[in-house]
DNA sequence: ACCTGAACACCGTTCAAGT
DNA sequence: ACCTGAACACCGTTCAAGT
């Protein structure tokens, strides 16, 4: 946080950016330890004093992204209960997908892309990559409210799967005949899920 | 698939038991070449012969699972837990969706009947009569717990469409890429959506 | 074809030792 | 406090060699 003016960046700091360039060239990369830990010119040892442990490293690089990126996500409107904005930040992924007409069109796409047949390589990269942005932005978001102390103890990782699953779930509803009471029942779903990831 | 009568199991099927084994034992295990090999009481590189990725060991795994067949409605197995019996009866209307290339099989015609083009009117019919199905068997589920007194008083309407939706996440993770650790992750998440029903 | 076990190139984490 | 680098206990995959 104190940034001494042209001074030689910290360690911490040093690391942080060396993750977050090696992110942008491939939003694949695994960030392991010593691939970072060399791009930042820095020891594993100094990186593991700075991130006790890899889960660290990975959560404080996301918030520096999600900062920057996002920077007036509904899961900083303090004034809302945790579920709730948990539910709009659901709602956010979820609303690219539109309804109706609109969620066939996205879903002829996604299917001639993924699904239609056994999809390139490239394609299932790209797939990848879209997949691991969406985890990691699910799990920022809890690690935001477990920071206030709003979600108990346990793997955010497991909880993001579970809530994009939901997500992906809805998705397909969207586009599926049926479905009078949408609005409803996938308003119901969303707090359902939300509330099972934050009462453990 | 031959099963000579009395004689030793063949490398594949020790392994493939093995590793049921391990997930019985466990639902989280990792199921690591080493820790499944010696398990067997075989080689990682018998293993590796059999299934030469990893991923294709937790994919045959997976398959194995839902190939068992269940004498009779899972709900009824009163020895088991709530949680494993629901999710038990989950996995059942999970398992016609395979996985791999036959889930994208599934996939191709679940696409073309319903989300091609705006559906006939025969064709929403029938879906909807599907959804309906689906929907009273896991409402009779839950009715059944509900009897025994594992499950709060409350909405098993909303509770139904809610294991839906986790359903057909999970549907549809089955036939898009990626998936390193599907077995795992869908585990997790089936016994995620179980809790949080039987927990209101 | 089936199986073995060593070898390779990676992991994340720990820790005595330095400054 | 900050940092080093070796060491430990794991990974998944490859492969020459056996039967």
């Amino acid at each position: 946080m104190t940034e001494p003016t042209g001074a030689r960046p910290s360690s911490r700091e040093r690391i942080l950016v060396a993750a977050a360039t090696m992110l942008g060239e491939d939003p694949t990369a695994r960030l392991s330890v010593r691939a970072v830990a060399a791009r930042a010119g820095v020891s594993t040892g100094s990186l593991r004093h700075h991130f006790p442990t890899q889960h660290a490293l990975q959560e404080a690089v996301l918030a520096g992204i999600y900062e920057t990126v996002f920077p007036g996500d509904p899961i900083h409107d303090t004034a809302l209960p945790a579920r709730d904005r948990l539910v709009a930040c659901l709602r956010q992924i979820l609303a690219p997908a539109g309804t109706g007409k609109e969620a066939r069109r996205v879903w002829a796409t996604l299917y001639e892309t993924y699904l239609a047949c056994e999809p390139t390589e490239e394609a299932r990269q790209a797939y990848l990559a879209l997949e691991r942005q969406m985890q990691h932005r699910v799990e920022y978001w809890l690690s935001v409210l477990g920071e206030e102390g709003e979600l108990p103890r346990g793997d955010n990782s497991r909880r993001a799967k579970f809530l994009l699953t939901v997500v992906n779930g809805l998705m397909l509803e969207r586009a599926l005949p049926g479905a009078e009471d949408l609005l409803a029942s996938e308003t119901a779903t969303l707090f359902a899920a939300a509330d099972s990831v934050l009462r453990g």
